[in-house]
DNA sequence: ATAATTAATGTAAGCGCTTACATATTTACC
DNA sequence: GGTAAATATGTAAGCGCTTACATTAATTAT
């Protein structure tokens, strides 16, 4: 049933390298022909096999994509992006949730080298701890990878980054700048860039002349959030604020604070992380660092376009994340 | 530098043949000789060519998934839950983002085409009209096509749908119960689903005595649902409820409502549609409609696994929505 | 008109793998 | 020990395509 073009050249009297120039280089074909051939293709709905294309070229024109879950707001832009962007320029792309463990991690990974992609995007599935990467690495040896909002050194390994240090830093600075000293970090720091978050929250308070030990680890989503609330009523202690490492978190302690009768942000500020919809849907709207999921994602593919063409490309690019002010704080 | 089955073969000293025995039904490989080959697949770091097995098997294990927009919480709840069940069973998932407009979605489905997948999985972006979906129908003469939210005759379609129609219904019905007549429903009713959607509607007001010409047409998002308020406010029509297509609009007409004094739910009850994060996140949280993508997924899954394996399946399966009661009515 | 170019088409090899079939090796049994 | 049956391995064809190279047709120059 599946037309093949052995058949297309058959009906249309001519060999099957001359269809396959029609279709791949048509201005090498007489014009007479071309439009014969083109005839049979239109008539018989012929669909090319882009596998057996690949298998010659070695290339699938395929783009490999690992996310921890598509589910998170922030990886979903990220990953239409991508989508997007390589649709454009003919390539599809191949997704993978990897979810947090590390064996199925290994195990996605491996599917997706058989699947000869020419590339592979890593939106932020990458370990803290420098072990759990080594089948990144390896991956690198057989071709182009790209990490997107985390790093690791290795060949054939870039890297799109958001400086989420800064990003905090200054969610700190401004709030200082409001007056506010008693400011909280609400974060769940398992993952590569939550440290860096923490980090520029401990940088931030310490330029301040702040007490950088106001850190609660607490778990994600609003329960997340809710938690760190009740720890600091609880314990009693003074707060003016609360940054937290994402919007939910955010969410969370303001629904707690809301509960609580702290009015938000006359009492206490709160600031989240991501900007994603969440940030403005929540009453009140919440102010929130914008670390530009679809920036980055452009700057990925644009690494890869260059890399594609032989061009050098920079091992690293870095992103400055801004502020986004809305009702909660102010 | 990549090696192949045959490099594999001589390094080990047997036939091209054994390695892929060793490889694919190592049960018919003596012992011995099979260790020999796993150690040296182990220590070339061997990947196998999954491009070359395609081809000769005719089938790259993969599955085109189509969605208008995986930003969409609930399009990427189920494009989630999609390639998360297919990578238990072995499939990996080529994923496209149709956007709205005819023309683009033609060539991404060629696009997949070509890449030889063994199914399409459509999540919500069949058009309303017919002529709209000729292409789709044209693809279900290659492989078999599951429609999530939609429905499409044609051979080797099947579909999986939530009943929309009910899911307002009941919406209507819950609101009438707690003695609201003057109910509202905003909608933008571009697609199928919505469509079916906005028909609930009118079948649950008439049901129960009332106007069924209560609907507004809205722009999609907050803004949507703020504009509904205003024009039913500018518009002195008394309303007691209003029911929307999507959390989204839900949200930015409790945030109009607010803004113009209206307690939630104590003068006018909201609901909205999909059961989103943004339910649980928004104040007061909403009362929505489930329309459970991930059981939708669920179900295409298993339609699909269930053909691969030659046996006969439904084609249609119908879920019924239930309505999650939260702060906003009640 | 004929040779020399240039354009158009065809022939066939090969991309890396699976597997039917042929051949070689082992095991079982008398 | 010899034969038959069962097991293990190898040989080679072919999956649907692209493209280098060979061949043939159409131009151009002389």
């Amino acid at each position: 049933m599946a037309m093949k073009m052995r058949d297309i050249a058959e009906l249309a009297g001519v060999s099957i390298a001359t269809v396959s120039r029609v279709l791949n280089q048509p201005e090498k074909v007489k014009a007479e022909t071309r439009r014969k051939v083109e005839k049979i293709l239109e008539q018989t709905h012929y669909v090319a096999n882009a596998v057996a294309r690949g298998l010659v070229l070695n290339s699938m024109r395929t783009i490999g994509v690992l996310t921890v879950d598509v589910r998170d707001l922030y990886f979903a832009e990220v990953v239409y992006t991508l989508e997007r962007l390589f649709t454009e320029l003919g390539y599809n792309v191949l997704l993978s949730n990897t979810g947090g463990e590390l064996g199925e991690k290994k195990r996605y990974l491996r599917l997706i080298l058989e699947k000869q992609v020419d590339a592979i995007i890593l939106v932020g599935s990458v370990f803290k701890e420098p072990t759990g990467n080594q089948h990144i690495v390896e991956a690198g040896q057989h071709l182009p990878v790209v990490l997107i909002n985390s790093h690791l050194a290795g060949e054939n390994i870039y890297s799109v980054l958001c400086d989420d240090a800064h990003g905090v830093r200054e969610a700190v600075n401004y709030l200082v700048r409001q007056g506010r000293r008693e400011i909280y970090y609400f974060t769940d720091s398992k993952s590569a860039s939550g440290l860096a978050k923490k980090k520029g929250f401990i940088t931030g308070m310490i330029e301040n002349g702040l007490n950088p030990k106001h850190i609660l680890e607490v778990a994600r989503g609003l329960e997340g959030g809710a938690d760190g609330v009740n720890r600091l009523i609880a314990g009693n202690r003074p707060f003016e604020a609360i940054i937290c490492g994402e919007d939910l978190t955010a969410i969370g302690a303001m629904k707690a604070l809301t509960k609580y009768g702290y009015p938000i942000p006359g009492a206490v500020a709160v600031i989240g992380y991501n900007n994603s919809v969440l940030a403005e849907t929540s009453t009140p709207a919440l102010t929130s660092v914008d670390n530009m999921p679809s920036t980055m994602a452009r700057q990925a593919v644009g690494m890869l376009a260059d890399l594609f063409q032989g061009k050098k490309v920079p091992r690293k690019i870095v992103l400055t994340p801004s502020l986004v002010v809305r009702e909660s704080s102010g």
